[in-house]
RNA sequence: GGGUAGAUUCCGGAGCGGUCAAACGGGGCAGACUGUAAAUCUGCUGGCUAUGCCUUCGAAGGUUCGAAUCCUUCUCUGCCCA
């Protein structure tokens, strides 16, 4: 076993605020294994690379011989984290969280070893409690502590809604690290004011306050705003290798440099060409998530599609021509069945109309046209995808 | 409870009886260029069995040849006062 002190500096490393190291290293002198809390809002069914950042960390108290507690906010997913938000966020059915948690801890432990993880539902507290208990919860908090919060203060400011079930939010994530007993929490930048709340809580309790951990939030493949699923800007852990090397090699240079340092810890080797340590850091991270080969064979692929543009060796998927032959049914079957991401007709229409679609090689402009089809045939639908006609 | 302002397409925000599928900006998508980078330029951005048709401007009714625009009721939200 590492020194406390060996400890703390890896600990610490790639973290973006602790409050703080001076208590965290005398937890770590204490010598008993610590428990280490990360609360997860199945409010989507899939992981991303956002949310291996904070993942990682975990895992890194797991190595050191540490307890990892993950919390499933089964409870609070139907409060919903007003985090960053602009708007009320809309309530999640019973069903959905329970079905989203399942996948979520499944795909978590890509990341975590499962026997070192206490996985607990917050529920299980919380559904027990009768409204007595829940007004001397509010008890324990002011009113202006909770309106501190950026995310409160500016829509207040803007003259939004804020409404009296989101301020609960801080209050209850809190409450969660009492009945944990946290040693340290972890979570985003964003999540410190939550996090610091249930530190407070524990003091009112008389327990040791857990250690706060505020981990730096990546932003998604745009650059700007925070990865989640809804914008539509992330890579998922589960994705395919191929997917996720696209994903990777289309960010923008700054931004790899970003994810080198956020997912890898490693800074970007300026001394080769910029694609190049892209290719790399993206090979390095579907190798994570997946094997050597597969990442090699994903980089391979992609190759051949982008660089060489050689599409008759590349590995396309395969699209069998349905009952609609017409080139608008076609494209936006091959959208919607291959690629997962439905399109209008209209929508097609246009892509056609400005050229995006490509019949090996050649571009098909016409929306009525009706092509001879045959088997072999490359269709590029637009810059990133085509597929083989079987 | 009283007063007042408002609800428009993904977001912000014009429009105030026909010329409105609705200006403009943002975002998004596509094309050109390129390193699936950045920057830049161009086009598009409700749906469809598509030179026309259908459904949209908080909801329901109404006036009118014609309504996002006028009237009535309802729902929701902000602000000020208590």
């Amino acid at each position: 076993m590492k020194s406390p002190a060996e400890q703390l500096q890896l600990l610490t490393r790639g973290t973006a605020q602790i409050i703080s190291e001076k208590e965290l290293l005398k937890k770590l002198e204490r010598g008993t294994p610590l428990r280490a809390k990360l609360g997860v809002d199945p409010t989507s069914p899939d992981l991303h690379l956002g949310h291996s950042v904070v993942l990682e960390k975990l895992r890194q108290f797991q190595e050191l011989g540490h307890q990892a507690v993950l919390i499933i906010g089964d409870f609070t997913a139907q409060i919903g984290d007003p985090t960053g938000r602009s708007k009320t966020r809309p309530p999640l059915s019973r069903e959905a969280i329970l079905s989203n948690a399942e996948t979520y801890t499944e795909q978590a432990f890509r990341i975590l070893d499962r026997e070192k993880t206490e996985v607990v539902f917050n529920g299980e507290w919380f559904n027990k409690m009768s409204f007595s208990d829940v007004i001397q919860l509010n008890a324990r908090v002011t009113m202006q502590q909770m309106l501190q919060r950026e995310d409160f203060k500016n829509r207040i400011a803007n003259d939004q809604e804020v409404r009296l079930h989101e301020i609960q939010y801080p209050i209850v994530q809190g409450w969660d690290s009492v009945e944990v007993r946290a040693d340290v929490e972890l979570g985003g930048t964003d999540q410190l004011f939550n996090i610091l709340v249930g530190r407070d809580m524990q003091k009112t309790e008389g327990m040791e306050p857990q250690v706060v951990m505020c981990l730096p939030i990546l932003e998604g493949l745009d650059g700007v705003q925070k990865m989640s699923k809804s914008l539509n800007n992330y890579v998922g852990i589960s994705e395919a290798p191929r997917e996720m090397f696209g994903k990777l090699m289309s960010i923008s240079d700054e931004l790899m440099a970003r994810y080198s340092l956020l997912l890898m810890g490693e800074e970007i080797d300026s001394t080769i060409h910029p694609m190049e340590a892209k290719k790399s850091l993206a090979a390095a991270l579907v190798t994570r998530y997946y094997t050597t080969d597969e990442a090699a064979a994903a980089r391979d692929n992609w190759e051949a599609m982008f660089s060489r543009k050689d599409l008759d060796a590349a590995d396309l998927p395969d699209f069998a021509i349905g009952e609609r032959r017409d080139l608008v049914g076609v494209v936006t079957e091959v959208y919607e069945t291959i690629f997962s991401s439905p399109k209008s007709g209209s929508d097609v229409r246009r892509l056609i109309q400005q050229g995006s679609v490509q019949l090996d090689g050649e571009k098909l402009t016409d929306p009525r046209a009706e092509p001879a089809w045959a088997r072999g045939q490359v269709l590029k639908v637009d810059k990133k995808r085509s597929v083989r006609i079987a």
